[in-house]
DNA sequence: ATATTCACG
DNA sequence: ACGTACGTGAATATG
């Protein structure tokens, strides 16, 4: 039997398991961060499983520099600090180690990879075959010798794969595998800052490969290569030859490979019993361990007999949530590491498909004070579907699935058996996303009353950064994995199934589960939300929002399709000649849209700012504010603007807009998502009806497009004036600041005022709009290096007004070191109506990372408590036009705006209402005064 | 799939 | 020495 050794590279397998379970991570109870111990372990045991090692050693890096350090000042210099949550688990990984028993290897002033390549080899010597167990490709170069391998862990839904020499020449289209080396040292590795040429890339580095062997050789032919390329060639020279020497592996260090010291050995069980403990590791560590772990029994069986007399066979135990802690042990199901032997749970769902058991169903349920209900639908889109099927559930681990056929007219025969039980006042309805279902039986004609309980809202508040599909969901609070949608229509994708075509028998188990999970999450989240304090604006604020936001959604907007592409043609034509004049001022032809050729194009051809920016993948940054910088260097970046501006406006709204119009409507309908904005903000799509152009003369028009839709009637739009100034004001009790708004001042005049000294009628647009930007700035957390960038003056200015500012405004200044050290001391941040933001980095030793959330901690209550504000504003003024039964409709909303579609007879009474419920929404503590503005017009422009 | 750019508040 | 103002969504280029 051949002896096979595995060789982890530690360092770069953790990273992957931090980073792959970021979004969800795994916290222990005590809100310690274990993704990387846990995806390290997953990794070691399955391979250990799977792969039947006799040999195996685990290689780390050490903190000492290496030679490609010293002599490389730039080497893995833009390489991020690792997070110190990842930084702290390297400890309980090498524990674990050694609890399997495992040789850790490492050298002081060397990489691990030196250190695997000299193993790997002495031990393929020996006549082993070597698995280097790492998701690096620079590894490719050391398959030289035969019986060395890649070993690449599963990853991202792809399986392990064992890469060869013959694997690694096909993808990276060489002949002999030394060439990857001659490959970094021409493309370079941006993962580890090697630069290679400027301007190769894979493709050309496999061609000049193909043709020239080896860098060397290459380099040596660089004055017979051609044209750009020739000359890109000549001019890196230097780094090629560098960047070669820096992906090297070194395979002569000095360590040696002793046969016994790598075979594996009898676990040390105890050490793994306390270690998993330790870091919750239940349903892994039962899977590594056994019944030592922990001692597992199953349920008994009974016999039942279903609503409609059917006899099932069940267990009586059904595995409801486990006892409390909802973070305790997160199992990912869509990550590389998915505890799979988490299954189904037993449970009895039933299908309800004839007029008889669908009558069963509904005297069943009108006995329910509480429902948990789903849609099945053809699509993703709730004002483009057909309904497939509904489910219910009013019990754990019990289920009902109704199916509806493709036919309408029946649908709704159906739908119409449910009517008494959809008119029923004292029911909660539970889902997850319940817009989404609301929204589709609107369609139908159906309106629910009754309560409504929405699962993504409550897991929005309580855990605001973290994602919110049902798979994970139920993972993490219920401890099981329910049937992914890809086992009924597949991956997404332009193949994917429609739910139409799958058998009944099979979304029955997907439906009623659904339904199921989503009740039993409900309970999940009704204590948290209590113990979280988050319970109020779930129910003042969220919760009623949903109903505004269907009807809002379901009316959507009117756009002038003529106007628009009207304006596509001249928008086009200027587009056109902006390019023509780009051309022809930079002497060549090129694909303008691309940043990456108009870098090239600007400061390689025409030489503009020898010290330009560069971007993180080593482009040259060609965004807004560089340009304008160049603008005085040269005529053409008038023109670049011009065209960026026009094809902006052209490809992202002109055009894009009539696309997405509703042909049942012949209206735009967005899409509001509720739980996405962790400050607590909506965000709007398909399309984004919250960033429609206003700021330029040209982008402006679009605004016109937006009309009321039917002649006759008028756009209202009203918003909030300086809202998170004044809350900054309220909420921090600044005097002058309170004063200011309570006198109805222009606040950035009375700002500029104070900062200069000066009287308000001495203050100069200049001084205005430094003063405003400083406002805006200190909502952010802005700093005098962006204050001086912003306004274009010097960091010494830029210091002295802020200076100036915290002087005079000295609350402000507080309320920031307020809410830092708040963040610090608990963890989150809040806003007035209640809303949490948990600020995890607050106490980072890390510049950077701790920066970012102190900035968070500055201006999350700010932006949150806009949010609550105009959430409770459209709540109370959508809930008074039901009232009055007005025929206008509140259409959007853009952070500090409402649009209203009016009919004029409703007009002047909906512009009092509205007023009235924006400024009273939540009154600001300190008297401060909240004003709102409303306009009318015949467009979106003109209602400004 | 990721990066860059740019539209809004 | 580093990076430097918050929150979004969409289009395009490029890998």
């Amino acid at each position: 039997m051949t002896k096979k050794l595995f060789l982890l590279d530690a360092m770069a397998l953790i990273y992957r398991a931090y980073y792959a379970l970021i979004r969800n991570p795994r916290l222990t109870s005590k809100g310690r961060n274990t993704n990387a111990q846990f995806g390290f372990t997953n990794t070691l045991f399955d391979l250990i499983n799977k792969e039947k090692p006799t040999h195996l050693a685990v290689c780390f890096d050490t903190h000492a520099p290496t030679e490609r350090h010293t002599d490389f000042s730039d080497y893995k210099a833009n390489r991020q600090d690792a997070p110190e949550d990842l930084l702290e688990s390297i400890p309980d990984i090498q524990r674990i180690i050694r609890g399997f028993n495992i040789p850790v290897v490492e050298l002081d002033g060397y990489e691990a990879d030196d250190v695997i390549g000299t193993v790997a080899w002495q031990a393929a010597d020996k006549g082993y075959d070597v698995y280097m167990v790492t998701p690096d490709k620079d590894y490719g170069q050391l398959l030289i010798h035969p019986h060395v391998y890649i070993y690449k862990p599963p990853y991202m839904g792809n399986p392990e794969e064992i890469l060869t020499a013959e694997k690694i020449c096909s993808k990276w289209d060489i002949k002999r595998v030394e060439q990857v080396i001659d490959m970094l040292g021409l493309m370079g590795d941006s993962v580890d800052n090697i630069p290679g040429i400027a301007g190769i890339g894979e493709k050309t580095a496999a061609k000049l490969l193909k043709e020239y062997d080896t860098l060397e050789n290459i380099l040596e032919n660089a004055d017979s290569i051609k044209g750009a390329l020739g000359e890109k060639i000549r001019n890196g020279r230097e780094a090629a030859i560098m960047s070669k020497k820096l992906a090297t592996i070194i395979t002569n260090v000095p360590v040696e490979f002793h046969e016994e010291d790598y075979r594996l050995k009898e676990w040390n069980k105890d050490e793994l019993v306390t270690c998993f403990t330790e870091l919750e590791f239940k349903t892994l560590g039962k899977r590594i361990l056994g019944d030592e772990f922990n001692a597992f029994h199953a349920a008994p069986q009974s016999i039942q007999t279903d609503l409609f007399g059917n006899t099932v066979i069940s267990k009586t135990e059904t595995p409801v949530k486990k006892e409390k802690n909802i973070a305790e042990e997160p199992t990912e199901t869509a990550g590389l590491f998915a505890e799979k032997n988490i299954t189904n749970t037993p449970h009895q769902y039933h299908l309800a498909d004839t007029t008889e058991s669908i009558q069963s169903l509904v005297s069943l349920l009108m006995q329910q004070k509480e429902i948990c209900f789903d849609t099945e639908t053809t699509g993703t889109d709730a004002n483009n579907v057909s309904l497939v099927g509904l489910s219910f559930s009013i019990a754990p681990a019990e289920g009902y699935y109704i199916p509806c056929p493709p036919d309408d007219a029946a649908t709704k025969n159906i739908l119409a058996q449910f009517a008494p039980l959809f008119a029923k006042e004292d029911i909660t309805w539970v889902g997850q996303n319940l817009k989404y279902d609301l929204l589709v039986l609107k369609w139908y004609g159906i309106e629910i009353k009754g309560e409504l309980f929405d699962t993504m809202l409550a897991h929005y508040l309580i855990e605001p950064e973290g994602r919110r599909s049902m798979d994970l969901l139920s993972a993490q609070y219920l401890g099981y994995e329910p049937v992914p949608i890809e086992d009924l229509i597949g991956k997404k994708g332009k193949n994917q199934g429609n739910m139409r075509d799958v058998p009944i028998e099979k979304i029955k188990e997907y439906a009623a589960e659904d339904a199921d999970i989503t009740l039993q999450l409900k309970h999940a989240f009704v204590p948290l939300l209590q113990e979280k304090e988050l319970d109020s604006v779930f129910e003042k604020v969220e919760n009623p929002l949903v109903r505004v936001l269907t009807d809002m959604e379901f009316e959507g907007v009117k756009i002038d399709v003529d106007f628009l592409s009207q304006y596509s043609t001249e928008l086009e034509k200027d587009a056109k000649r902006c390019e023509e004049n780009v051309y022809e001022q930079a002497g060549v032809r090129f694909n303008l849209a691309s940043p990456k050729q108009l870098g090239e194009v600007l400061f390689e051809k025409l030489k503009l700012d020898p010290k330009a920016k560069k971007t993180k993948t080593g482009q040259y940054a060609t965004g807004e504010d560089v340009l304008l910088k160049l603008a005085n260097q040269h005529k053409i970046v008038d023109d670049i603007l011009n065209f960026r501006e026009l094809t902006k406006l052209k490809s992202t709204y002109v055009d894009a807009l009539p696309e997405m119009i509703n042909p049942k409507t012949g209206r735009v309908h967005t899409s509001y998502a509720q739980a996405v904005a962790v400050t607590g903000r909506l965000s709007s799509n398909n399309p984004n009806l919250q960033n429609i152009p206003i700021r330029t003369e040209r982008g402006r028009e679009i605004r016109k497009a937006f009309i009321p839709r039917e002649p006759g009637r008028l756009l209202l739009s009203a918003d909030y004036s300086q809202i998170e100034l004044r809350i900054v004001a309220a909420i921090s009790g600044d005097p002058n600041m309170c004063e200011a708004f309570r006198l109805g001042k222009d606040i950035h005049t009375a700002t500029a005022a104070k900062v200069y000294g000066i009287a308000e009628s001495e203050v100069t647009k200049e001084q205005r709009y430094k003063a405003k930007s400083v406002n805006f700035g200190i909502i952010y957390g802005q700093g005098a290096f962006g204050l001086a960038d912003n306004l274009g003056i010097s960091r010494a200015e830029a210091k002295e007004i802020i200076e100036n500012y915290k002087k005079e405004f000295p609350n402000i200044q507080r309320y920031m070191d307020d809410k830092i050290n708040f963040a610090k001391e608990h963890g989150y941040v809040q806003t007035l109506a209640g809303r949490k933001r948990w600020l995890k980095d607050i106490n980072s030793s890390n510049f950077t990372v701790r920066g970012y959330a102190e900035r968070n901690a500055i201006n999350s209550p700010i932006q949150g408590t806009a949010a609550d504000m105009i959430k409770l504003a459209m709540i109370s003024v959508h809930q008074e036009m039901k009232k009055k039964s007005w025929q206008s409709k509140m259409i959007l909303q853009v952070h500090d705006e409402l649009v209203f579609d009016a009919v004029p007879e409703e007009a002047e009474d909906l512009k009092k209402l509205i007023i009235h419920c924006m400024t009273t929404a939540m009154p600001l503590p300190n008297e401060v005064p909240v004003e709102a503005e409303v306009g009318q017009g015949q467009n979106w422009l003109e209602a400004h």
